[in-house]
DNA sequence: GCGATCAGGT
DNA sequence: CACACCTGATCGC
């Protein structure tokens, strides 16, 4: 392993600011895509979601992995922002929250989402009687608010699911999004179906390489109607194989994809590693986070498993592969595959785009990323977030403000989160008010892996000595907080609810007797701006959305073409790329990356060294912040960076 | 019988 | 909307 993320190659001036005049050679399906507004991005991702799921997949994989790129667009050769180049200031305007008032303690009529009845075309056929305890007391996750929040098991008596007719469709009814290279395929319909009808937008939306992707093995025999029922795998979709190479990232779904050879996992959330079973037996690359998570959680033989930590860099295959942070939940990465070729893919995982990145040395010194794959979850511009730390001191704010308003109550906080992730923000809380956890055994489990003290040493294991409980986001809503109090009125006169997430953008606290219920925007995914900006920045050759719309893992929507494909004057007229380091330090509780401990022959970043140069930007707050970031940020572990974005960003707020 | 998978919920 | 999770039903070993 080598260490090559710390220290910058030094380029000289002439070529930094070589440019490289080269029209785009846009193809008419470009232009088709950049003229997409988004509210018709919208509404197609809806039908599309909508139709998709009628959709079968019949094929399997049978072919090769190798995917052999189709479109190779000719580009500007450095970085240089387009006269629109977003300023990073304009990531923390304060959002004008438009807020809607919701009264939970009484239940209007308009209010049906809150009663859970199930919705218009949900099949959800339900025998009020029957319980199944047994199957309750298999539920692995033995955690005490199972056991409290539960409504009475329900049985449903008649699953009418896809899969029941599977034997029932016929060729016709099936759509083979992944395979357009077989116009006359069997699989493709004679006429074309309903559900293709039914989207004419589909074709410009959607990431279909033209590739001759896996034929189905089964296909002859899945047509044949006399043969016996065997589950079907879901087809890889493309994204999911590194191109040009025989690396897989996060696809464990599609049994074993032929020529594979080595298999990595972004990070431990569960639509990542689904399908990663004890039965895996092929190499696994990940972080040292993600890897005691696989360990504690997937009993995978450990000769399989091996770790890349952040920064570092192996060489598999004649290609040298590099873990950076990804920004997102602990142990995330993102990967950079560069070939001896001298071709570079670049895969995001799930990943936060922030300016630091773009500090980031790799770039630099490998400034041509031939491609991208993205997580684009929210490309769409309604989704534009604060920073986290804004988030972060929001939270404490509306918290603080509930217990000045309530200072006799004795309260318990309830914050949602997943198996990992989010803990940035119920750390600040315990931080500023001194509160003591609890969480489910399984995220225990998972805390004890971070390897982050600070989180382990805020849990206890008795839930009535916690007054800050971490649960799952999906309970975080007022009537399953409103069971899950029940059992501890006794100890806490009110529940104070909190949802840290992307969706809460606009979301209004409700504030009721018992219960309260605060929705806190914050993301650990890119905002659509700073999805743009990444990608400008980096100017990747070509991008691929690893993000499906709907339940169709092929259908990923189509990165605005017009990001990092320059046409026309446009691209004469861009200038070579620096991004402005007053930018970013007039921005209030910024601090500028450190790159402290690193080795010795690195020299400041682009970025750092323009901020010295511009000091009078600097106000003495942030020269404070800084130089005390310096000394306190001694080692760029991940999980030092997510201790000092929440911690410092605090102290310095507050 | 039980693990894996899927659809459908939050 | 659907983050990333849970749940029950079914499949298949």
């Amino acid at each position: 392993m080598s260490t090559n993320v710390g220290t910058i190659r030094l380029r000289n001036l002439a070529e930094l600011q070589i440019s490289n005049f080269e029209e785009v050679a846009a193809t008419t399906k470009c232009i088709s895509e950049e003229t997409k507004t988004p509210e018709k991005q919208k509404k197609a991702r809806k039908v599309r979601a909508a139709t998709t799921t009628k959709k079968k997949i019949k094929d399997e994989i049978t072919n090769a992995p190798s995917i052999v790129s189709s479109t190779v667009v000719k580009r500007n050769g450095k970085k240089e922002p387009l006269p629109g180049q977003l300023r990073i200031d304009s990531f923390f305007k304060s959002s004008t929250k438009n807020y809607k008032v919701e009264h939970f303690t009484t239940i209007s009529p308009g209010k049906a989402k809150l009663r859970r009845t199930p919705r218009k075309g949900c099949k959800r056929l339900f025998d009020e009687k029957s319980t199944t305890t047994e199957s309750l007391s298999k539920v692995s996750d033995i955690s005490l608010e199972h056991k409290l929040s539960r409504k009475p098991t329900r049985k449903r008596t008649q699953p009418q699911r896809n899969a029941k007719a599977k034997c029932a469709t016929s060729p016709a009814d099936v759509i083979d999004l992944c395979s357009d290279a077989e116009p006359e395929s069997d699989n493709k319909p004679a006429v074309p179906s309903v559900f293709e009808a039914a989207r004419p937008e589909t074709p410009a939306m959607v990431n279909i390489p033209s590739l001759n992707l896996q034929r189905n093995l089964e296909t002859e025999a899945s047509s044949n109607e006399n043969m016996p029922k065997t589950r079907q795998r879901k087809r890889c979709p493309p994204y999911k194989i590194v191109e040009d190479t025989t690396f897989v990232v996060d696809g464990f779904q599609f049994g074993d994809i032929p020529n594979a050879t080595h298999y990595f996992l972004s990070h431990y959330h569960g639509d990542h590693y689904v399908g990663l079973t004890r039965k895996f037996a092929h190499p696994l690359y990940m972080s040292p986070i993600t890897a005691r998570l696989v360990r504690t959680f997937i009993p995978i033989d450990s000769q399989y498993l091996h770790e890349i930590a952040v920064d570092q860099s192996i060489t598999l295959n004649d290609i040298e592969v590099t873990a950076i942070d990804a920004n997102h939940c602990p142990g995330a990465i993102m990967l950079i595959f560069k070939f001896s070729t001298g071709k570079c893919i670049l895969h995001t995982g799930d990943f936060r785009a922030s300016f630091e990145m773009e500090s980031l040395p790799i770039f630099w010194n490998q400034p041509n990323i031939d491609l991208l794959y993205l997580d684009t979850t929210y490309l769409s511009q309604n989704y534009d977030f604060c920073h986290q730390s804004d988030s972060i001191y929001r939270v404490c704010s509306l918290v603080r403000q509930f217990h000045e308003k309530h200072a006799s109550k004795r309260i318990l906080h309830v914050c949602g989160s997943y198996l990992i992730g989010k803990e940035k923000v119920w750390l600040a809380l315990v931080e500023e008010f001194r509160l003591r956890v609890w969480t489910e055994p399984n995220r225990r489990k998972a805390i004890d892996c971070l390897d982050w003290p600070e989180l382990k040493h805020s849990l206890c294991d008795d839930p009535f000595e916690a007054n800050l409980h971490v649960i799952n986001m999906g309970k975080i809503s007022y009537p399953q907080l409103d069971q899950y109090f029940k059992q501890f009125e006794g100890h806490y006169d009110m529940l104070l609810g909190i949802r840290p997430s992307g969706w809460e953008k606009n979301s209004k606290p409700s504030y009721g007797k018992r219960i309260s219920v605060i929705g806190v925007e914050y993301s650990e995914h890119s905002s659509y701006k700073e999805l743009e900006r990444f990608v400008r920045f980096l100017k990747p050759k070509n991008v691929i959305s690893t993000v499906p719309l709907g339940r169709d893992l092929c259908v990923t929507p189509t990165v605005p073409t017009n990001w990092f494909k320059y046409k026309g004057y446009g691209g004469m007229l861009s200038k070579s790329y620096q991004p402005s380091i007053s930018t970013f330090l007039e921005t209030p509780q910024r601090k500028p990356p450190t790159m402290a401990n690193r080795s010795t022959n690195m020299i400041l970043s682009p970025i750092e060294n323009c901020g010295i140069t511009n000091s009078e930007n600097l106000d003495d707050r942030d020269i404070a912040e800084s130089a005390k970031d310096d000394s306190t940020e001694a080692a760029h572990q991940s999980v030092d960076r997510f201790m000092s974005d929440a911690s410092n960003d605090l102290l310095s707020i507050i």
